[in-house]
DNA sequence: CCTTGTGAATACGTTCACAGCT
DNA sequence: AGCTGTGAACGTATTCACAAGG
């Protein structure tokens, strides 16, 4: 299930699309109209020429000796991103960081829902008010189901991760945002992003005394 | 401030190293002693030539026929990563994320402490007990120097997100752990690494949906 | 025979240089 | 004149193919 007309657009491309789409968002909010490439890459920290080679893909959009009408722009990323409609995801494993998140505001600015959240012990006391439902790992099935759920982000401890991770994708989950600080095994249709809090901190530690 | 006699070592490269010492330490806990390239690459998620490359970046330590001694490659990685010792580090924003990182027991466990959290509100009601001090933006100066601080966790809002940095930079911190969703901007000698969630959630359902 | 270590080949991503609009 | 759009050049990272060692 290749997309075969577009000359396959690179990963990283996609990630700073995410980061012009927010600056743009900040520029829009001071009623600023148009841009230029050199002053919308250095808001978004690229050189212009990545930017201008990064929106090629997509098609031309720019107006040459003016720039980039902000809105125009803003609205061709949020349509390649395909983040126009609210998603749902659920997240499971709700411990320290999974409670954290569920009431993270970021999110649903961003186009998500946290639909449901899921615990081995989803009775545990937990000291924080929340509004989305906690529930047991036996109704996962069904809430994917019924809520045609695509993306789960995974907050579980290590030990348990591989296998969630097997029931998630059994589920028919095809997203992961896995905090687990351990690599997933998943077939190959199925993709997994890392946050692994630990090794940002040790890559910083490594380059700022003069590896 | 460069390291002169070695080749320049890739970020990619240090980035994977932190992921096989966590893999090493796994098969430690095992009890396996010896382990070929192509069974950690495997539980990695990389290609066997390229752990073996990564590992020529710092000299030969396996044995052709045999494979690498578990404990002998993790002190090695330890020790080029430079995670032996406990490593000071502060935090900055406690709203809901900040909180939650600060009871993530994840870090201490990697050799890092977070020695304190500053807020501009430290007085502000908060759900939830952790260790560590709150204190008032006024004293972050004074910690960093005392405690010869040299990285952040930056977990502020947007909108204060580049005037912090300013001080923390000013403070002498040479590493942010950003989770504010845009981009600093810092002297070249400063290194930050961003997490951005809501990135990684559009990423995620970008490449998921038929990109 | 098994597995490492590595130069060479390849693939990929970024930057340059400049042609082409407005 | 100013700024975009893009093929070509460059640099970096990954993979291959195989020589070398236990």
């Amino acid at each position: 299930m290749k997309k075969p007309d577009r000359p396959e657009i690179p990963r990283k491309t996609i990630y700073r699309l995410s980061i012009y789409l927010r600056c743009l968002a900040r520029l829009k909010d001071n009623a600023i109209r148009t841009v230029s490439s050199e002053a919308l890459a250095k808001v978004a920290g690229v050189k212009s020429t990545q930017l201008r080679k990064d929106l090629t893909y997509f098609g031309q959009f720019g107006t040459r000796g003016l720039g980039y009408d902000v809105e125009q722009l803003s609205a061709m990323i949020t349509n390649e991103l395909g983040t126009k409609s609210l998603q749902p995801v659920v997240l499971v494993g709700v411990g320290n960081l999974g409670l954290a998140l569920l009431s993270y505001r970021g999110f649903e600015k961003e186009g998500f829902e946290i639909v449901a959240a899921f615990d081995l012990d989803p009775k545990r006391r937990r000291d924080k008010k929340i509004t989305q439902p906690i529930l047991g790992m036996d109704q996962l099935a069904d809430v994917i189901r019924e809520k045609n759920v695509k993306m789960a982000i995974l907050t579980v401890a290590v030990a348990a991760a591989q296998e969630v991770t097997n029931t998630l994708v059994t589920c028919g989950i095809t997203g992961i945002l896995n905090f687990a600080p351990l690599v997933l095994h998943v077939p190959e249709e199925v993709m997994v992003n890392n946050v692994n809090l630990a090794i940002e901190l040790e890559n910083l530690s490594y380059f700022i005394q003069g590896g």
